[in-house]
This record gives structure tokens, sequence and C-alpha cells, in this order.
DNA sequence: GTCGAGGGGTACC
DNA sequence: ATCAGACGTATTCGG
DNA sequence: CCGAATACGTCTGATGGTACCCCTCGAC
């Protein structure tokens, strides 16, 4: 039976949209994107997306205001409404489970139906070759780089006009659009995967799964070595004299060549060549060489901050080259990088000294200077700073100067591939001074994993680098170790956009289920004093207790109450230990978990534990370290099961995250509910035996799955805006509008009332359409009745004519400081805050609305307090308990 | 001189 | 945080 | 058995809101 019949009739055509699109198993693209992809043209997305993959007939106008009226409706009944949502999951799971096809191997035998409903006239792409018509459609695009349009991107490698670009995409998509959706025939494969599946689905996933790292490398590999093996003189950049400091000149050379390339081999190979070269000539430079390249001036837990953004940049470009602050941001729109603008400005104006040329170590010191500049005339001195440099800077030095000033040398090029760089240098180099032939390329191999491995349970370079040089790469891991007080990098989650596919992935295994509360992540280091294993950096009488942000930020000075309480839920005879927790703010009346708005207003320097004004919680839910033993390579259940022998629960101060090893597709399903009913965001899912348990942050950057409601059929808020504003985009989006100005309607005053920015969710195509678009509807000035915040700094580039509607997706409203919609409907405590949204992402024009039908202002109060409601429970305390900045009386 | 508002920057999500 | 796009690698199919 | 095409994972860089902290500047 097509899922489509048993949609619930309220939801409409968004449920069907949206439905089919969260329900996708991994390996197929939802319709959407296959039809894009299929059918790209620039003309006409629209009407290619409306006609063909919704059915999506009359019903849409409206849907939105009937789901938000369905909200309202059903909101003092909390349960109708969630029981609207198990129910719209089940199905699209149902239906799911009735077609999916094997996309993968692994999944079930059922999957042989064909596949009906919604997505039912499109072919399902199955893993392989489809059909013969796609090739020579396809080729124009192919994935490897066709010799003309090399040739292109070579002859301009920086800032390729975007009217190039668009052509170059408009070209793929011409081509791509003449590729047939084929007639699929297919029903075979899928029986036959069954069975191997049936047979050995676990051994063949686990043996993939080990040893995919190490295989993976081999062609790669060899690139790698034959451009590192060579010798001398490969680097473009000449030979500095030995051991004088390196020339700023060279790393900007190896920088313009990373960005004139997109491959992420050749970027790494620049890298490497110009790390070799340092290795070769100045070796004791090379920790500030890494330092500069990632764009770091130390560990960040060290907290050391520039201080430095765009506006002082900009200043500081202004003074130093003489040109008025209104040409410069004229600029700046135009060519959408403050380095390049700066590199030109240079250019136009001749320097009469010539400055010593700028090191590498001259350059870090001036940035080291001004990130430790600071009291009065701060600013200023800063400036000051910037300009000193700037005049020294030549050419392209000015650009990336600037850039790394902005803290965004946009290369292409991130931490991961300089780590894999260094290590290529760092094994090749060595072999060199041995007298030995060039490193196989096993070793290499080794080499990379080895140093991978040593971040990531010691991502400080100020320890690995020198030791490196020290020991040598293949002996690092055993000097450098994971130690208390050094932040490990955390492990992350993947979105996931439905329960089926945690199924898919995790079927047959072992895994657990946990709330994803809506705090701080937070990493507690502690070592007891006196305690019996002792640690190189670490003063034994003193012992350690530390708290590390997600970004390896120190906190200790935030939370000094979790610190105090400590003794409290550890137990005794601990006495070290790594925990991975999320920190939330806690009612201490209601016993009960706040959100996350509330826990930001903590203070974050100078905090007494008697004038915590925000109480916190902290659920823990993984031990990394314990008793001097690292516990990363133990699995999850293990280090679980450890966790919950080492602390004690302590109501309002310590949990552990409630969990579930349920592996029912209905448990789960419950398990949601309940979380999100006791204010958390979702799920995470976690395997809990296999080797993919491990504690791996840098090897599978996502090896656990995160299920947030805001992606589950009915559970999202979506709304309906109209664009009223816009602001010049940056960087890839330059000559774009990069980011909009959206407002929510007022029926009875008639205002349009702003909301939220948007910048995210729109593909490049959507992007240039939407320009091209608007451009038209630009005025000089906002309307008289459209409602914004009068701050200089809140003011869009552009105003548009009230004419666009959008639909946006968000995952909690907020009270807003600088929005205005619904101010004074909803129940915002009389402060005069608007609404705003959290997480606002853009999914889909909505051609068949007028501004005036976009979502209401009432209606946006009603989603608020709906909210408010389900997150301080029915009764809330003292009337909308949600108030920010109400008090918090103990 | 002191105080508060607002700009600018950075962190969290 | 969310998201799209590009690249690299693994897998599969047609011949 | 190979080449071509697809599927999938990883990495990068566009962009969101809010709160705090620090500095600046103007009012008194």
């Amino acid at each position: 039976m097509p899922p489509k019949a048993k949609k619930t009739p309220g939801a409409g055509a968004r449920q069907s949209t949206l439905g089919s699109f969260f329900t996708l198993p991994k390996g197929q693209k939802p319709p959407e994107l296959q039809q894009t992809k299929l059918k790209r043209t620039r003309a006409a997305p629209k009407t290619a997306l409306s006609s063909e993959n919704e059915d999506e007939p009359e019903g849409v106008k409206v849907d939105n205001q009937d789901e938000v009226m369905d909200g309202t409706e059903e909101a003092d009944g909390n349960t109708a409404k969630t029981k609207k949502r198990v129910r719209d999951e089940e199905v699209a799971v149902k239906a799911e489970e009735e077609e999916e096809p094997a996309t993968k191997r692994g999944r079930k035998a059922s999957a042989t139906k064909k596949k009906v409903g919604d997505e039912g006239a499109e072919p399902v792409k199955k893993r392989g070759r489809p059909a013969k018509t796609t090739a020579s459609a396809t080729k124009g695009k192919g994935k490897k780089v066709e010799p003309e349009s090399e040739e292109e991107a070579e002859s301009k490698p920086k800032s390729p006009t975007k009217a190039k670009k668009v052509a170059a995409t408009a070209a793929k998509k011409a081509a791509a659009a003449k590729k047939e959706p084929t007639p699929e025939p297919e029903p075979e494969a899928s029986a036959s995967e069954a069975e191997v599946e049936a047979e050995s689905e676990n051994e063949v996933e686990a043996a993939s799964e080990t040893e995919q790292p190490a295989i993976s490398q081999g062609a790669r590999k060899q690139v790698q070595s034959k451009l590192t093996a060579g010798g001398k003189g490969l680097h473009p950049y000449p030979d500095w004299a030995a051991g004088t400091p390196v020339p700023y000149a060279a790393l900007v050379k190896t920088f313009t060549l990373i960005e004139a390339t997109s491959k992420r081999l050749e970027k790494l190979s620049h890298t490497s060549l110009f790390l070799r070269q340092v290795l070769r000539l100045s070796p004791d430079e090379l920790l500030m060489v890494i330092h500069m390249m990632i764009n770091r001036l130390a560990a960040d837990y060290e907290g050391v901050e520039l201080g430095i953004g765009e506006s002082l940049l900009m200043k500081a470009i202004c003074e130093s080259c003489g040109r008025t602050m209104q040409k410069l941001k004229e600029d700046h729109k135009e060519v959408g990088d403050l380095g390049e603008v700066a590199m030109k400005s240079r250019n136009t104006q001749t320097t009469l000294f010539k400055p010593k040329p700028l090191t590498v170590a001259s350059v870090h010191a001036g940035l080291k200077e001004i990130a430790t500049t600071k009291g009065e005339g701060g600013q200023t001195r800063k400036v000051g700073g910037i300009k000193k440099l700037l005049s020294a800077a030549k050419g392209d030095e000015a650009k990336y100067l600037v850039r790394c000033l902005e803290g965004k040398l946009r290369l292409g090029l991130a931490e991961r591939t300089v780590i894999v760089a260094l290590s290529q240098a760092m094994i090749v180099h060595e072999a060199e001074k041995a007298g030995k032939k060039a490193p196989s390329l096993e070793q290499m191999t080794a080499a990379e994993s080895i140093l991978k491995e040593v971040y990531s349970s010691l991502p400080n370079y100020e320890i690995i680098i020198p030791e490196m040089m020290k020991v040598g790469i293949m002996k690092l891991k055993d000097t450098c170790k994971m130690q208390p007080g050094v932040p490990l990098k955390p492990m992350l989650a993947k979105p996931t956009k439905a329960i089926s596919e945690v199924l898919d992935r995790f079927e047959g295994k072992q895994f657990t289920c946990e709330y994803k509360y809506d705090g701080e992540r937070v990493q507690i280091h502690y070592v007891a004093p006196n305690a019996s294993t002792e640690f190189p950096t670490i003063d034994k009488e003193k012992g350690i207790a530390k708290i590390f942000s997600r970004n390896s930020e120190e906190l200790s000075p935030k939370y000094p109450d979790i610190l105090a309480a400590l003794d409290k839920w550890v137990q005794k005879g601990v006495e070290s230990f790594v925990l991975d927790c999320e920190a939330v703010a806690w009612d201490r009346e209601e016993k009960r978990v706040l959100p996350f708005q509330q826990l930001m207003t903590r203070k974050k320097k100078d905090v007494a534990v008697e004038d915590v004004k925000v109480k916190v919680c902290v659920f823990g839910f993984d031990l990394l370290f314990l008793n001097g033993k690292s516990l990363v390579q133990e699995t999850l259940a293990d280090r679980r099961k450890l966790m919950y022998k080492s602390f004690t629960p302590v109501l309002g101060e310590f949990a552990f995250a409630t969990a579930t090893d349920g592996q029912e597709l209905e448990t789960i399903q419950s398990f949601l509910e309940e979380s999100i009913k006791a204010s958390c965001e979702g799920l995470m899912v976690k395997m809990l035996d296999t080797s993919e348990s491990f504690y791996e942050p840098s090897k599978r950057s996502r090896n656990w799955l995160k299920v947030k409601k805001d992606y589950l059929a009915g559970a999202g808020d979506s709304l309906d805006l109209v664009v009223i504003g816009a602001y010049h985009g940056k960087g890839k989006r330059t000559s774009w509008y990069g980011a909009f100005l959206l407002a929510c309607y007022n029926p009875s005053s008639q205002n349009y009332e702003t909301i939220c920015n948007i910048g995210t969710g729109f593909s490049e195509e959507m992007l240039a359409k939407i320009h091209a678009h608007l451009v038209d509807f630009e005025i000089e000035k906002p309307k008289p009745y459209y409602i914004h915040a009068s701050g200089n700094m809140q003011q869009p580039d552009v105003w548009f004519e009230p004419k666009v509607v959008w639909e946006v997706k968000t995952a909690d409203l907020s009270l807003s400081p600088k929005y205005m919609a619904a101010k004074g409907i909803a129940d915002t405590e009389g402060k005069g805050r608007g609404i705003s949204l959290r997480f606002p992402r853009f999914i889909r024009e909505r051609d068949d609305k007028k501004p005036d039908d976009a979502t209401t202002s009432s209606q946006v109060a009603e989603m608020y307090n709906r909210q408010d409601v389900v997150m301080n429970g029915v009764n809330g305390k003292k009337g909308g308990a949600g108030g920010v900045d109400d008090d918090f009386e103990y």
C-alpha cells in the first residue's frame, strides 16, 4: 500500500515532502535531490521541483497555517501532539520498510519490493551503473577533471569570476540533464545481496571496517611518494639559507599554490613539500610553521585570542593604505575577501621604505604581540600592530596576513590535511637524513596513522613536535600519550534523518541510545593529589582538576561549582579520570533541566562558587581515562561499565546520561519521545562493543549518530517567512547575497516583523537564481511597515520589496534581543523582546504564497508558547517559567 | 572622574 | 550549530 | 579482468542566534 494514503490529512503536502525526504535510506538520494541532479537547468528549477516530484496540489497553500494551527489546538493536550508525531514517524518508517530496496548491503530481503508511493515515480538508484545512456551525458562533468576545464581553472586560479563559475555549473547541469531517468531494471541484485548479508554480514563489515584506513591510502601514497621523494629543489620556493628563519614569502608561496587547486591530494603534496623544505633548512621553526598553517598561535586551551575582527581589520587596512572606509567597503563587497582587498590596496601605493622581509618568525611574533595587547587603548595599539605587519608585507603576503588575522585562511586546507602532510614530510626527511632510500608506502602509511593517533590523544603540537624531532615519528607513540590536563578532541556525531537510518547502520549489532542533553559539552580532567601514577606535567602534590570545552578551551573558571562538587560524586579510590559529559542548566526547585538559553547566561570569568546564578548538572556519558590508564581503546560497553562503577549520581549535581540498549524500532521510537519530553534535543546512538566503539576522535570523525527531534516528521517547526533584506556574500558567495533577513507578518498591524537571518540550506544554483530574481526588488530604504531593530549593526546591506516567501525550518524558538517577531504577543515577560529562530535553514521557495500569507506573528507566538509548555512541563512553575532573564531565586 | 550604553570579538550551541 | 559541494575511495556492472 | 559509473565517507567553508567580556565613548 502506498504509504501516502496513510498520511494524516492535516499534515498535507508538507508531510509528503519532508516525510519521504527524511526517511530515505542512506544509499538513496532524496527525490528532490535526485531531481535536481538530473534535471538541473538554470531555467525554471521551480517548475521541475513542484511539478514533478511533489505531487503536491493545492493543499500546499495553507498547509503551514494548518500545521501551526494544529499545534496550537493540541497545545494544551500535549499528548495529542505527541501522538501525532509518533504516528507520522511510524508511517514514515513503515513506508520505508516496505519499499526500501536494499541499497546497501545489509538490508533485508523484503527490500526487493519495488517502491511505490511518494517516490514511486523516481527510479531507485542502485549501486553500480544503471544504464548506458548515462555515459555520454555524464562525461561532460566527469569525475576526473576534463582537460579543458582544468585548463580553464588553471588559467584563472584565483577568484574565478562568478559568471564563469555559474556558466560552468550550468553547463554541467545541462549535460546532466540529458541523462534520462532510466526505468530501473534490477530486482535480482538485491536478492543475492540479501543472501550475502545473511551469511556473513558481520564479518564482512568488521573486516572492511578495520582495514579500510590502511588500504585506502594506496593510490594516494603512490602519488605522494613520488612527489615527496625527489629530494631538493622540488618546492618552487628557492631554498633559503639553512638555519636562517623561514621567509614568510615561502609560506605564502605555498599558500598560493594550495589555494589554486581544489584537489585535496595536490594541496597535500604542496604542504608536505614545503614542510620538508622547512625540515631540511630550518627544523627549529617547524612548530611555528605548523601553527601558522593551521592559523593558531598556541594550543587552544591556552586561550590566546587575537581580539581582531573584521571591523578593526578594516580600520587597519584603511589607515595603512590611506583609503577611505567607504571605498574599502565597496571593494570588499565586490571582491568578497578582505585579503584580496588589502593586497590590491597596497599595490596602488608605492612603499618608500623597504622594511625587512617578513619571516614566519617575525609574523608569528607580531601576531602574538597583537594577541597579548590589552587594556586601555588596546584596540588602537592592536591596529598599530597590524599596520606594522601590513606595511612590511609584499604582494601576496598582505593577502594571507589579513586572512590570517581574520582567522580564516580559506585555503581548503585544514588541520587534518596538515597532519598528514607533516607525517609524510617527516618520514621522508628521516629517511633522507639516515641516508636511506625513500620510505615505502607501508612506512608512510604507518607514520601517518601514528601521527594521527598521537595527535588525537594528545592534541598539542608544542609537545608532539619537539618530541617527534627528538625520537622520530615512529616512536612517538611511546612517549606521547594521553594525559589528564590535555584535552582530547571529542568524538562527534553525524546527524541522522530518520530512525530507520539508525537501523540501517547498526542493525544486527549491539548499540545503545542515550539522551542528547541540550547543554554544553564538557570534558572533566582530574588527578587526585598524590595519585599513585605520576604524570610528567602534573605536580604530584597538587593533582589537577580542570574542565575543557568541546573545542578544547579551558572552562575551569566558568564551572568552579562543578569542580568543587567533584568529591560528592567521584567514588573513593578513583585517582584520576577524564570524563566526557554534558553540563546542563538545572532547576533546583523543579528538579529538572532547563533550556540552553538559560545555561548561556552564566558568567565566564571570575566565577565564585557562592554566586553561581545558574546551577548546573553534569550528565556523564563516556569515560576516557581512569586511574592512570587510557580507555580510548576499550569498547564503549567496557568504558561505560567502568564509568558506572567509578561515579555516583547525585541529584542535581551529577547523573549518567539516560540510556537504553534496546534494539527495536519501537523502543527507540518511544525512547526518543521520552527524551524530548525530558527537554532533550533527541538521541545519540552509539555502537556498543565492536572495535567501532573505540573512542576515536580523529580517525573516524563521525562514528556516533545523533537523532534530533527537528528532523523527524512532524516534530520540526517550519515557517513561511518573507524575505525583506539581504547581506552581500563573501568568499564562495561573492557577488551573490550571502544571507537574508526574514520577517513574519502581523495582520493586525499589517507590519512585517523581523524574525531571523538565514544563510544556510541553499544550493549554489539556488543562490544564483535568488540573486537574479531579487536584485530587481531592491529598494532604497526599508518600508515603514518593516519592524526591525534600529541598531546600526543590525541593518542588512540591502532591502527588498516584500515579495518572496520561503519555507524555513528551525529547531527551537528563542527570545531575542534583536528580532521583533511577535513582540508583545507571546509570553515574553514584558521585556520587550521578540522571538527568533534557533538553527534556521532554508527549505524551499514558496512561490505559491504571497507575503501576507506568511506565518503570522500570532502563530509564531503560539509556537513559542507551546514549546515553553513542553519545556517546562504542563504546569510550568510561576507562569511561563521559560523567561530567560528571570532571576533564579533559591 | 564615574557610569552606562553600545560596538566588537569570541565562545557556546 | 546546519548545510551543500568537491574530492577520494570502494563497489559494482557491462563487456 | 578492466574501465566506467555510481555510492559513500570525509573535509572544507559558507552561513544562523545568543550570551558574556572587553574596550570606547559620551553624558553627567
